[in-house]
DNA sequence: TCTGGGGTCCTTCCGCCA
DNA sequence: TCTGTGGCGGAAGGACCC
């Protein structure tokens, strides 16, 4: 049963990506780095055994910044940033290609350090993780004069065992709630740990921009400065009916709570998978009947992985969805929802063939996806 | 020089059916 | 039989996140 104080940790990698490459290439350390791009530009090992890295200078696609080193970011590149236009601002900078399979297996082991301390872990994606330490032996413990003394030697020890395991640094938030935690991690970044309480709220919290709460996205930060609400504090000043009357019953009355640090929902250790797609941008936009057989090959080829990936995992599908983004930039989806649920190419095939025929195809295309989803297991 | 890829969740609309 | 209502699954789009 718990006792004491609730207290839920969120881990946070610093700049993950980003620190397992300078894990490999400890040469690139304090350079300005970016990740991102396509499988090109890997680095080329010159006959004196040093490496010859691609630079930003060079670059010519549609790709965009992944993550960047802290040293990138002094020079105003950040990751969502089109290569093309960090080339401007940073052209000396390194460029390397993603490799997912590393940072997956640099991540098992992150999350596996972590889970020697404290075993009540949910997956957050790749580089972040919650960790509900109420019940770990010593987190309700007072230190000294330090009230919160144990709770704050634990988030240590899981940080201090991350860098041991991996060689990497993280950032910790430590709180009563996941929503003030996602937040408290970010105020000490990098390789920080910062401790509060719902007694911390108005000083540490309330003077943030709204945007940096965790489901505040730019539109509804557009659409509450337009209400004159550009910090926490100022939504926490608004009464409830009116962000109701602004936002809707859900959403709105979601806003005040998160304003003033509630947040109940638990950690969950395990979920299911809700969906699982393949979508690619091509060099060029396409058209459907000038380039016919140029898509076809690349939604056939879409349609394999996809098989592909639910054949690993023992899953099945009986929703079968495609992707169009236009050349504007406009996009459209049509899902098919099959009788049966299926794992294999030709099938999925089909079914997204079926799909693409309730699209009008006048304008041209840039990208093309392909998504199965109502899971069950094979 | 326009803006990746892989996800989750929510809302709205629609047709079907009890 | 007509009308209304409410639930539900499926489809589409959008916001948001890493």
């Amino acid at each position: 049963m718990s006792r004491g104080r609730r207290w839920i940790a969120h881990l946070d990698m610093d700049a993950f990506y980003a620190s397992v490459e300078l894990l490999r290439y400890p040469e690139l350390k304090g350079q300005p780095v970016v990740i991102g791009g396509g499988r090109r530009h890997q680095p080329e090992l010159l006959a004196d055994d040093t490496r010859r890295f691609a630079s930003l200078r060079a670059y010519a696609g549609r790709g965009v910044i992944t993550t960047a080193t802290y040293a990138a970011r002094d020079l105003g590149v950040h990751s969502g940033m089109g290569l093309m236009k960090a080339s401007k601002l940073a052209p000396d900078a390194v460029l390397l290609p993603v490799d997912f399979d590393e940072y997956r297996r640099l991540s098992r082991a992150f999350k596996a350090a972590v889970a020697e301390v404290a075993p009540v872990i949910e997956d957050r994606g790749i580089d972040e993780i919650y960790i509900d330490l109420t019940e770990v032996p010593g987190a309700q413990d007072a230190v000294g004069h330090d009230p919160f003394g144990g709770v704050r030697a634990l988030a240590q020890e899981i940080r201090n065992n991350v860098l041991r395991r991996t060689g990497l640094t993280c950032s910790v938030g430590v709180t009563p709630n996941k929503l003030l935690s996602k937040i408290a991690s970010e105020l000490d970044k990098p390789d920080g740990l910062t401790v509060l309480t719902e007694a911390d709220i108005p000083t540490r919290i309330w003077p943030l921009a709204a945007r940096k709460v965790n489901g505040i996205g730019p539109k509804a930060a557009d659409k509450l400065l337009a209400l004159g609400v550009r910090t926490v504090g100022d939504l926490a000043a608004r009464p409830r009916a009116e962000l109701i009357e602004a936002f809707g019953r859900s959403y709105g009355a979601w806003l005040h709570e998160v304003a003033h640090g509630r947040d109940d929902r638990p950690v969950v250790t395990h979920s299911d998978p809700v969906s699982t797609s393949r979508e690619t941008t091509f060099e060029r936009n396409l058209h459907a009947v000038r380039d016919r057989a140029a898509l076809g090959e690349i939604l056939t080829r879409l349609c394999t992985q996809v098989a592909l990936d639910l054949q690993r995992k023992g899953w099945r599908a009986r929703t079968i969805g495609i992707k169009l983004r236009f050349e504007d930039f406009k996009t459209v989806t049509r899902d098919l929802t099959l009788p049966e649920p299926v794992a294999d190419g030709a099938d999925i095939r089909r079914a997204a063939g079926e799909c693409l025929k309730r699209v009008d195809l006048t304008r041209s295309l840039r990208l093309l996806g392909v998504r199965a989803s109502s899971l069950t297991r094979g």
